[in-house]
DNA sequence: AAAAGTTAATTAAACGTTTGTTTAATTCAA
DNA sequence: TTGAATTAAACAAACGTTTAATTAACTTTT
């Protein structure tokens, strides 16, 4: 069982996958774009569902543990933070856009409830950390008394709605449709900006 | 073919969308949640696909014209307007949250080209709006020279991410998963206050 | 080092369901 | 009596999954 071609198939499944949804890709055309066997998606993954948990098991596993470590970090005061997790989070999302869509899929939708469950947890727990980074800014005095969760969301929300489609980004953007704005470095930058100054703004006192 | 018999369908058919997807939503489970024949579907749109063109061109037509009329509005500032368009955005959003949730998924998923686009078209026209406020406000130096699109793209990013699941907003706000917060009006007001304030900080000169 | 044996990988074909859609018959209303 | 509304049944196509046979890779035995 080549771990090669496991992570193959993977990777084709989150292209389908975001394009197409779960429920609107084939594992017929999901075989025949990764170009094996039919039969090899089942004899790997055991099912259509397994296959999708593996996904999300195989990214996920990739981009754990950062947001806890910059948390007790004590070099670092509560902007420097919100800035590393302003420059991670654009970092992370911009170079793996289609797994984040498919992610986004699943938290819309609440068909495969394991699933939805899974993903709800892990935004849970990058909300818990960056709330109380925001909660201790506060009670130090170096932030406003702002909403620490729905400042978090705008954050979450604002990469998200970015990231939904690239016709929108081009749209939003002004960009001619064949343009990819999730490889284009001076995009990312642009957004890195916008959020570093729109969390200063919003969370320091002047 | 009684009007409101179809409009039920629509209002069945936002349900099950917004809770299991388009795909995965069969004729078969919606006509039954509807209480109506299996053939009456397709009988009274054609084919499942017409049904949510029928579907989103039937709320659409609810919400147009707003944010034309504000623009050209000569009596209110930009910062005005601006909060005009949080309170009317937050409002509506809150008042259809399946409704937006389904399109939230179209926008992600391009799967149904013609509807992709229509959403997206709707979108564009949102952006264009906006966007030209904020503009007018920086020429008249009542805002900072703040990134119009991405700002924009944080105000819907926002609400579409509190809108994303119900789930997800209770762990966001650390209320118990059977509170509906899209109901509480405590909740409306404290996302128009964050959206309001968050707008003043990044916006106005200070 | 060759042969035999064993497990894993790969295949084409078929399975039983479910899907969206259509048909043809029937009921209802004007 | 005519046309629209409604129904149960059937349709073909597509779906995820399984099977049974074949090939490939590897181990053990000679």
């Amino acid at each position: 069982m080549s771990l090669d071609k496991k992570e193959h198939i993977i990777d084709v499944a989150i292209e389908l996958f975001s394009e197409k949804g779960f429920e609107g890709t084939s594992i017929r055309e999901l075989a025949a774009k990764a170009d094996v066997n039919l039969a090899m998606v089942n004899y790997y993954f055991g099912s259509k569902d397994k296959l999708f948990e593996a996904m999300v098991e195989h990214k996920v596993s990739f981009m754990r543990g950062r947001i806890e470590e910059l948390e007790q970090d004590k070099t670092l005061n509560e902007l420097d933070k919100m800035d590393r997790i302003v420059e991670g989070y654009v970092e992370r999302f911009l170079s793996q856009p289609q797994f984040h869509k498919v992610l986004q899929q699943e938290m819309l939708v609440s068909q495969r409830e394991e699933m939805h469950n899974k993903v709800i947890g892990i935004f849970s727990q990058n909300t818990h950390n960056i709330t109380s980074i925001i909660e201790k800014g506060i009670r130090k005095k170096l932030f406003k008394k702002v909403d620490p969760q729905l400042t978090f969301a705008t954050l979450i929300g604002t990469i998200n709605q970015i990231l939904m489609s690239k016709s929108m980004c081009n749209v939003l953007t002004g960009k001619n449709s064949n343009f990819n704005p999730y490889t284009d470095e001076h995009f990312k930058k642009r957004i890195i900006n916008h959020l570093k100054q729109l969390l200063r703004d919003h969370l320091l006192l002047h």
